[in-house]
DNA sequence: ATAAAGTCTATCTGATTAATAGGGTAGTGG
DNA sequence: CCACTACCCTATTAATCAGATAGACTTTAT
């Protein structure tokens, strides 16, 4: 399961994704928009603005805004900001890898096969996730999992 | 990430499936094997033989046997045993739904489209994974990650 | 009977998640 | 230049869960 930081973080993307030229978002609208408690939002986006994703602009008429393009912020990039490995061992890490002590070996190891195929597709299908794909299927109404 | 008792829980049923020809294993040897805390591993046999994948046998020549042929235990199965749901969120899940306060309409809600592909693939490649399949990479020395 | 082995109940610690509070600081419009 | 707005920072908390441990109990083979 992902964190609700990470969950927060996607929608408020989502939306000034959505929004995006309308000018720096109040943190406030994004937080009543989301149900996301105010405070817990705020630590949210510094991250996401600390990531290169997001700007701020302080005072009247002040607000974060997208500073990459939809295209190029994708869901893979997202969630290993805010829950880290996207794999489901460490074994299988690049960033977070620790080796099993129980392994005898690692290259044979059939359980760590398995968990490296699940993680490559994982990681493909969050890598073509990016906010303008989500838009656009928010947009045309497309439902893929029908 | 999967909890360690996932993971302990798989590699004990390995053990026996490699070795299943020998009677029942000591929960001891078991432990000792992998690494894995004594008292730890007594409550997750426990589970697995609550769950009809494994059966046990008390006093001397006692210990754990597999009851389910490899190849009908899956590691979907033993994954939700442990750690619950597989999907990244609990809008995609069937048996621990639970409706996203945030969502306007699940239908076209291009977040949830995105992880429930993730989904349907982690869970196509888990179950295919059985005890089986886990055994034959291991001795043909298969390594699908190269 | 007795030793071997699994079963049950209870507890504990530490880490993490989610959230809240309250103030500090700095841009911006007038 | 000043007041307003809204970002920024630190600390604390409650709840939950993972991981692990201890000790007594029950069943079974010999």
């Amino acid at each position: 399961m992902i964190s609700k930081k990470a969950k927060y973080a996607i929608h408020a993307l989502v939306k000034l994704a959505r929004e995006r030229e309308q000018g720096p978002i109040l943190i406030s609208e994004i937080s009543q928009d989301g149900n996301i408690p105010k405070k817990f939002l705020e630590a949210i986006l510094l991250d996401l603005k600390r990531a290169g994703i997001l700007n701020s602009k302080k005072g009247k008429g002040g607000g974060y805004y997208l500073i990459k393009k939809p295209e190029d912020v994708n869901m893979a990039e997202v969630l290993r900001l805010f829950d880290g490995a996207l794999a489901l061992l460490p074994c299988v890490t690049h960033k977070y890898y620790e080796r099993c002590e129980e392994c005898v070996d690692e290259q044979t190891c059939g359980i760590r096969q398995v968990i490296q195929l699940v993680r490559d597709e994982t990681v493909r299908i969050l890598k073509n996730a990016t906010l303008a794909t989500i838009l656009a299927m928010e947009n045309k109404g497309i439902d893929l999992t029908r």
